[in-house]
DNA sequence: TCGAGAATAGAACGATGTTCGAGAATGTCA
DNA sequence: TGACATTCTCGAACATCGTTCTATTCTCGA
């Protein structure tokens, strides 16, 4: 990965070389293991081996290095959809294959928080100003736009997928990461089942009565029926069925 | 406010008298005006009058005095919706009006966060976790059980609203932030708009096409507009119509 | 060989969250 | 009333962080 160095034989400390590319991947390692918080920029560079000041040279400060480090997660999980095979088919009607992309692009982004746990609420912090969430709200704005729904419909519906994938998303990362890792799955579910039934069980009932429904879930297939709520609200507003 | 205090005549500096209640209503005076990056523990002393270690009898740290400045926003949302009148009404099925019960508890949290901007983002940092967020997690649940839904359903569905609400509020929260106020509505959505068509007019052709919907567009319409998308899936699961 | 720009390095600064112990106010009991 | 414990206040001190600044090293072309 680093171009070859020749060490000078004298004792002088090594010099680091850097890139940009290096830094974000350094930095979202790091952001993956220890949390937004745990991200020091001497962490960061001690990691790199390198000098703190040198970070510097290559990111104006500490948010826009999270800036770049999760522009460029969205761009790898756009590029990921981009080339999913399920892109391909051409089964349905246009307005339903226009649904399958949203759907598509939507889980693609979910995927990339799911491993990134950091990952969904820094969007929420930089709101969507930078050049792949543009590119990725432009793709689900294409989307709705090919179901033929009014100019409203479709700007109404692509900040209430947006929002949602990123709500939802942040949501379950806050959930899991309250949770002691190095645990099996089944614990890690049961240890956040126990605070909720810690409370009192008759003004909390519902959410008792909801105990077995979260040990058994599946985080993907939970957000998944929550999309497909908002995409058969779309699919009906295009295919103009009366409530 | 404050209880009488008879002021010692010699020159002893004047001694502060605390409580929770004063404590948060400051704190959340702050943040509404400062963001959370500019509420300090410093400032919220100078603010209050007192020492800075005072309020950490009152309180562990800074993070459980947002946690308890956040929840107590939401509750104050919460009897808000108690409280709100159309919540009387009990026209319609049972189906209808429990869907009514899940967009008025909504729309009074998305109010909440609308008058307090740092809000939303708040709310998905510490997840659901404090006594306040669990009662609006429940209300919606049992709006949910009331409409006959499954238990999945239920559970889906009442995560996908709550996601959906806390999403969409960051969202718009960290647009209308990064906005500069002492400017007019129409002013601040101009210069969004013109972020925008700063891109590439064809890699963006879309979002150059809602320019004009943006600058005429109202948050709590486009809220609502998706949280109806999902009530609408949500009531027709209950209603069983097929797709 | 030399000089200008690119890139690295770390000391220093200011701000922040938190800890700690001393002290003042308040209430209690003999 | 006086002594004691508890509650509450206060700010110095500490550790850490992001950032700035400047000196230094490396690279490359003239």
């Amino acid at each position: 990965m680093t171009p070859p160095r020749h060490r000078s034989p004298s004792s002088k400390p090594a010099r680091a070389t850097l890139s940009l590319e290096q830094i974000l991947a350094t930095a979202v390692t790091i952001l993956d293991r220890d949390g937004i918080r745990g991200l020091t920029l001497r962490g960061l560079a001690q990691e790199l081996g390198g000098g703190l000041g040198s970070i510097y040279w290559y990111v104006a400060g500490k948010d826009e290095l999270l800036e770049l480090a999760c522009d460029s997660l969205v761009g790898a999980a756009l590029a990921r959809a981009e080339s999913d095979p399920t892109a391909a088919q051409g089964g349905g009607t246009d307005v339903e294959r226009a649904a399958a992309d949203v759907r598509r692009i939507a889980l693609a982004l979910f995927d990339q928080t799911q491993q990134h746990p950091w990952l969904a609420l820094q969007l929420q912090v930089q709101g969507a100003g930078s050049p792949n969430s543009l590119r990725y709200w432009e793709r689900i704005g294409r989307a709705l736009a090919a179901m033929g729904l009014t100019a409203r419909q479709q700007f109404d519906g692509s900040t209430a997928v947006s929002g949602y994938v990123a709500g939802v998303a942040a949501q379950m990362a806050a959930q899991d990461l309250q949770a002691d890792r190095e645990r099996s799955k089944p614990e890690q579910l049961g240890e956040i089942v126990e605070g909720w039934l810690a409370n009192d069980p008759v003004e909390f009932a519902w959410i008792h009565s909801m105990a077995e429904e979260f040990r058994t879930h599946d985080d993907a297939d939970q957000f998944t029926a929550g999309l497909d709520l908002l995409l058969s609200g779309l699919v009906r507003q295009a295919t103009g069925e009366s409530g």
